[in-house]
DNA sequence: TATTGTTATACTCTATAACTATA
DNA sequence: TATAGTTATAGAGTATAACAATA
């Protein structure tokens, strides 16, 4: 997230069509959300403006938002394997490997070989693992306060609700076969 | 957005912590929204969703989700310069120019030169465009339905205005200095 | 035969630097 | 000096195919 200074900011757009017009108001300028009908179009846009807020503390805490999904799965079921990470967060199994290869190398997770089954492996954190979740969470919730505040006064559990409704009533985004 | 079909289908995964104390019931067995109070997660997910049900409008038009956005943007406001689309839709300017590169090239839109500014182009729908975009909006508005009636009754509504509250409260993406 | 992890590879989207021609 | 468009390039994230080890 680098800084640039090049031009003067303008929150809104004079088109050409209203300068070739000659109307010169502000109020001719089209908006910065073009598609506000469209729910994909939108749903993007708010995802991509709570990310920006987000990574501020993956910044600091130098992660990137899919290692804290990662992190949170196993933190939360210790055991798992890779194959069920990767279902549970649509992640390719293929696309896993080099992720927890990076979080196992920052010695925050472990492969831990599982006698009954030698194919896979048993991913748990580890003691620095969990201390580095514990500033995470702590750094996440603020962000996530952040966030609430923006939505408002039940803002935030009208949204969850919502965003839950489409998750469960539109086709998923992968069948499993294809993790 | 391809088939296949290697493993059994199962809506949720059984940990193997589960597994490991004995218990089989699927009661136990992990959520496929494994971060449900993230909120930039939970956008991510609804967004992937919705996106890949507008994929089979997509698919069928032969466009791409961003491409659908430049047309509409030009179609409201004809004469807009590349800089100004980019500007409207968060796309650097420097990425517009294949996305526009590939919409001429399809005779949806023109580059028409501007006496006024030789250095840019006033962007137009062709004929061909305006048909297309005919098409690409019927086809649109049944997907926008079929996303509708997950949401319920004022649901639409609801997510909408509460999406609405987010970009408006929370830091812009991009300052436009950066486009 | 099927599953788990792995490697290699490709494709899309996005990001940065540097150039040109115009203003 | 600044702006609009362009090119080249690099980096994420995600996709497929093919393989070894194991079940």
């Amino acid at each position: 997230m680098k800084r640039a200074a090049r031009r003067p900011s303008r929150a809104k757009v004079a088109p050409a069509r209203a300068a070739q017009q000659g109307r010169t108001s502000p109020d001719a300028a089209i908006d910065i959300t073009p598609l506000p009908d469209a729910i994909g179009y939108m749903l993007r846009r708010a995802h991509l403006v709570v990310v920006k807020n987000f990574m501020t503390v993956c910044d600091e805490l130098n992660i990137r938002p899919g290692q804290y999904g990662i992190l949170t799965v196993i933190e939360n079921n210790p055991g798992l394997k890779q194959i069920d990470v990767s279902l549970a967060l649509g992640i390719k199994r293929t696309n896993m490997v080099a992720l927890i290869d990076i979080l196992e190398k920052r010695a925050l997770v472990r492969r831990v070989v599982v006698r009954a089954d030698r194919r896979s492996y048993a991913l748990h954190l580890t003691p620095k693992g969990k201390a580095f979740m514990s500033k995470l969470r702590a750094r996440s919730a603020q962000h996530e306060e952040e966030v609430s505040a923006a939505l408002g006064e039940n803002g935030r559990a009208q949204l969850l609700s919502l965003l839950r409704r489409l998750l469960e009533r539109l086709p998923p985004i992968v069948s499993d076969d294809e993790i």
